[in-house]
DNA sequence: TCGGTATTTCGACATCCGTCGATGGCTTGC
DNA sequence: GCAAGCCATCGACGGATGTCGAAATACCGA
């Protein structure tokens, strides 16, 4: 039940975004290696198509506890962090869950159970692609 | 009516980011010259204050017809855009003025009235905080 | 097998949000 | 001054969203 809805972007996005570009680091010194969803937002005017994917990711941060949980997991030592360990957000606990699950469906999380505990790392490559669609264009191409 | 609300955050954020920071940049070759409203996502955990301001901003993305109108603006000649210009997005008239309306009270977009017509320009100061906060924290100190 | 802990799911509720049509304010040109 | 065009505001509506308590599920240890 993790919604067709976000079968759709995580297909596109994820498809496109997360194969192999930090493997090899090194060939490219230019930014093609991370390849973003969509064009810089000040590239050109963004399709409603482009729109519809992008405004996904940044709705899902748009929640100051939801901003708190993802900075959480993202600073936290090694990468991830247990449910347990950033809870503490002034919110009850299924709330929490309910936000987590809601930055998981965005696909900047991803969830892994192990024993008792559930932890939660960012997913790099989507951060990767999102500073790129701020950045305003270097004077590409 | 513009709400005490944004008050804060504008005076916060904006009178934070806005200052001298692109009159320097030979000065200074590090990421020092644009100083964020926040902290590096993955720097530390957010404070409910800073998720507060930085939730403003990605809240204010996370609508399709926003982003659209806010990437036709970012990509328009000369950085600004009339709204006869970037209208065409699918919706009324009073709506894309009530997003437009919104991006401006998120601190994104700026609007100056040039005879009958309403220009509309981005806030680049923000655009490159928000680019530091999704990045990650190049090992610094 | 059973009790305890961690996490998710469910159901319900109040509030927020995007959208529209109608209306109003402002500027230009006749 | 008056009609026309551009844009903002108002009021209303339906749907999405954040929140909670209660209950269900998953796992571990005894």
């Amino acid at each position: 039940m993790a919604g067709p809805v976000l079968a759709g972007w995580l297909d596109v996005c994820q498809h496109r975004c997360m194969s192999n570009m930090e493997l090899l680091p090194l060939l490219e010194p230019t930014d093609q290696a991370v390849e973003p969803c969509c064009p810089p937002l000040t590239e050109r005017p963004f399709t409603a198509g482009e729109a519809e994917t992008a405004a996904r990711m940044f709705k899902a941060l748009g929640d100051p506890v939801r901003l708190r949980l993802f900075s959480a997991v993202a600073s936290h030592e090694g990468g991830e962090a247990c449910v347990c360990d950033i809870s503490d957000v002034g919110v009850s606990q299924p709330t929490v869950s309910h936000h987590l699950k809601k930055l998981k469906e965005a696909g900047l999380l991803t969830s892994e159970r192990r024993g008792t505990w559930v932890y939660y790392r960012v997913e790099p490559s989507v951060l990767a692609a999102m500073g790129k669609l701020l950045s305003t264009a270097p004077a590409a191409v």
